[in-house]
DNA sequence: CAACCATGTCATCAC
DNA sequence: ATGTGATGACATGGT
């Protein structure tokens, strides 16, 4: 299992870099991650073969992943080139084939035009005349079953760049490549298949062997990638296909003439592959319906109800493995179905806080910063010294997680020390006097401390008013507010004729509060009061931050609980379900042992009794008629104790 | 007017 | 020893 995962990942990674050669992106990390559907192809447009935008890159190498980034440039082709013998020197089992499902599945240029008109025209009528846009439309929408067919009904291509290293890179591929890469990977896939899986694998690869059949190749080529995937431990997608499955029930020749295109294919890029994913089951069910005849359509929708266990108890040994194997993976499905969907919950709330994130900066943006700022440290502190610092510890409320985390750095110690620099200035303009200036200028560029106390007092109710409501209004109301809640501290602070704000007295590095101290003669009430208002201020700051971090800790825990509530939902419903498909498999075991026991004979020509004999499977595959293992030894254990009770007693 | 919430303040501890 | 952050507890004011 963990090779052929390997063996899948190096694939699609090939893959993804292969289809980046003829411009089309896959997102391969959002399989990898196991929350989308495996092959999500994000279209670029119409053009997308030629225009390049390497939008992804950012994500792609944000994410970890080292999604091979688009080449938009000119030489476009030489790269391509030497990118392709890049990849075909990696060894191992490789992935393209999905690469050659994905070209077969595209629908012929005759079958395009009557596809319908959301597709581009068809090469045959502009030849000459398209734009290198539609040439790259051509390109990956009527890429045919070979790579012969793309150049033949596409001549023009090579003139393109791009076109000709797509269409060098199909002709090389598809005709090559599905015949020597095929049987390796089935082989794979053999090795980890059950044996009915290996029976259809190995039909399929007779179908392989026969040059001439395209369609059953197709077929064999989406069966080889359901296999596959099947084979991993990818899980949701068979969610996926479990979910079309009660839609699937057309025949082979149907489902490949309702082949989707590769326009399509890449038009909507999630749902997309459900029906491609729906299509390949469907296939797959089919041709097991061709090998075993005898199969419930009940085992393809997964019904794990013990009637239609026993309904199917005649069948013969591996049509039970066959459908114990599909209730089992319906258990699978069933609980990677609730995973997906919780994933894809959880991803839906990821998403909506990007989008809120998103929005909110849009709306930050067009609003000073400092203003920000300030509103920002409005909400943490609000009385006499509330300007805060640039950091204050409302500006980690801009970060959605890990708040708590970024308050430690940000909160309380990012508002000291980024505003540590302002009492160094300030220091210089002792003698300055406190001017009226623009709030955000007193905010983040006051040099102006010190001054008589007969200017103090005005300059205190400006410095504060314009911390408090400038980012918000100016108000005579809020201002007369302000004043009257400014107080204490900031009101001590004039009573006692103390020439410095109470922002700057909190936020001057200790070094400098110190010299102040030194400095100006002070009285100890002064100086107990500086020192009060610079504790209470930190304290204030302290608080703040300790509040949000309660706040957030409590947020983060009530989002792990849920998220542990639905964890334990979705296993108890797992758990059902695998004690429901345990029991059917039972019966269907016990009801074909019967059959078999019953047409066994033993020595003297009589049936064997279903209940003195079973079946054994062992190791090596070898079928036994054992007799059943009476509870002897718990009646001899008994025996024996009886016997030691009575040697006791005597 | 009680309940609740937000905020400030104090005391205490740890670093 | 001192400064500071963190935090519980309490006070206060608004809703």
């Amino acid at each position: 299992m963990q090779i052929a995962k390997k063996y899948f990942t190096e694939g699609l990674i090939q893959l993804t870099i292969l289809l980046s050669l003829i411009g089309v992106r896959v997102d391969i990390d959002s399989y990898l991650s196991g929350y989308y559907s495996p092959l999500t192809e994000i279209n670029l447009g119409a053009s997308s073969a030629y225009i390049q935008t390497p939008f992804h890159i950012s994500r792609d190498t944000l994410d970890g992943y080292s999604v091979h980034p688009k080449c938009p440039e000119l030489d476009y082709f030489f790269a391509s080139r030497r990118l392709l013998d890049e990849v075909r020197t990696l060894g191992s089992p490789r992935f393209p084939t999905q690469l050659s499902a994905w070209l077969v599945h595209q629908v012929s240029a005759t079958d395009k035009a009557d596809s319908g008109p959301s597709t581009s025209n068809s090469t045959d009528s502009n030849t000459g005349l398209e734009s290198p846009e539609d040439e790259a439309r051509d390109v990956s929408e009527h890429l045919p079953a070979s790579g012969q067919e793309v150049c033949q009904t596409n001549p023009e291509l090579g003139q393109g760049p791009c076109g000709a290293g797509a269409c060098g890179f199909l002709k090389e591929d598809v005709d090559a490549k599905v015949k020597e890469e095929e049987e390796p990977a089935l082989l794979t896939q053999l090795a980890h298949s059950s044996t009915l899986e290996q029976e259809s694998l190995l039909e399929g690869i007779t179908a392989l062997s026969n040059p001439t059949r395209h369609h059953p190749l197709t077929i064999d080529l989406d069966q080889h990638w359901s296999n596959l995937l099947s084979v991993t431990d990818l899980d949701d997608l068979d969610s996926l296909v479990t979910e079309r499955l009660p839609d699937l029930d057309a025949d082979i020749t149907s489902a490949i003439s309702h082949d989707v295109s590769l326009h399509d294919a890449m038009v909507s890029s999630a749902g997309v592959f459900d029906v491609a994913s729906g299509r390949t089951e469907s296939r797959t069910i089919n041709q097991q319906r061709t090998l075993f005849q005898l199969e419930s359509t009940g085992s393809s929708h997964s019904d794990a109800s013990p009637g239609m266990a026993l309904g199917l108890a005649a069948l013969p040994f591996a049509s039970v493995c066959n459908l114990s194997g599909n209730v089992s993976s319906h258990t699978t499905l069933g609980g990677c179905l609730d995973e997906a969907v919780f994933d894809q919950i959880n991803q839906l709330g990821l998403e909506g806080l990007d989008t809120m994130d998103t929005q909110l900066m849009d709306c930050l943006e067009s609003i000073d910063p400092r203003v920000l700022e300030d509103l920002d440290s409005d909400s943490g502190l609000s009385l006499e010294s509330s300007s805060g610092g640039p950091v204050s510890p409302g500006s980690s409320e801009m970060s959605s997680s890990s708040s708590s985390y970024c308050e430690d750095e940000c909160g309380a110690t990012g508002y000291s020390s980024e505003v540590d620099s302002l009492p160094s200035k300030g220091i210089m303009d002792y003698s300055s006097v406190w001017s009226p200036v623009d709030p955000t200028e007193s905010v983040w560029h006051d040099h102006s401390y010190s001054s008589p106390p007969f200017l103090n007092q005005p300059s205190v109710t400006l410095s504060h008013k314009s911390i408090k409501e400038e980012p918000l209004s100016d108000d005579d109301d809020g201002q007369q507010l302000e004043e009257r809640e400014l107080s204490r501290d900031e009101l001590r602070a004039r009573a006692m004729c103390i020439p410095f704000s109470v922002l700057q007295i909190v936020n001057m590095p200790v070094e400098e509060f110190l010299e102040v101290l030194d400095g100006h003669d002070f009285s100890p009430e002064q100086v107990t009061l500086l020192r009060d208002i610079r504790r209470r201020g930190k304290n204030k700051l302290a608080a703040q931050n300790c509040r949000k971090r309660k706040l957030d800790a409590i947020t983060g825990l009530q989002e792990e609980v849920d998220r542990l509530r639905a964890q334990r939902d979705r296993l108890l419903r797992e758990k059902q379900l695998t004690a429901k498909t345990m029991g059917a498999v039972g019966q269907q075991i016990k009801q074909l042992t019967r059959d078999v026991l019953a047409r066994l004979r033993d020595d003297s020509g009589r049936p064997l009794n279903p209940d003195r004999f079973t079946l054994q499977c062992g190791a090596n595959g070898r079928v036994v008629v054992q007799p059943v293992r009476r509870p002897v030894v718990s009646t001899t254990a008994g025996n024996k104790t009886d016997k030691r009770k009575k040697e006791k007693k005597q």
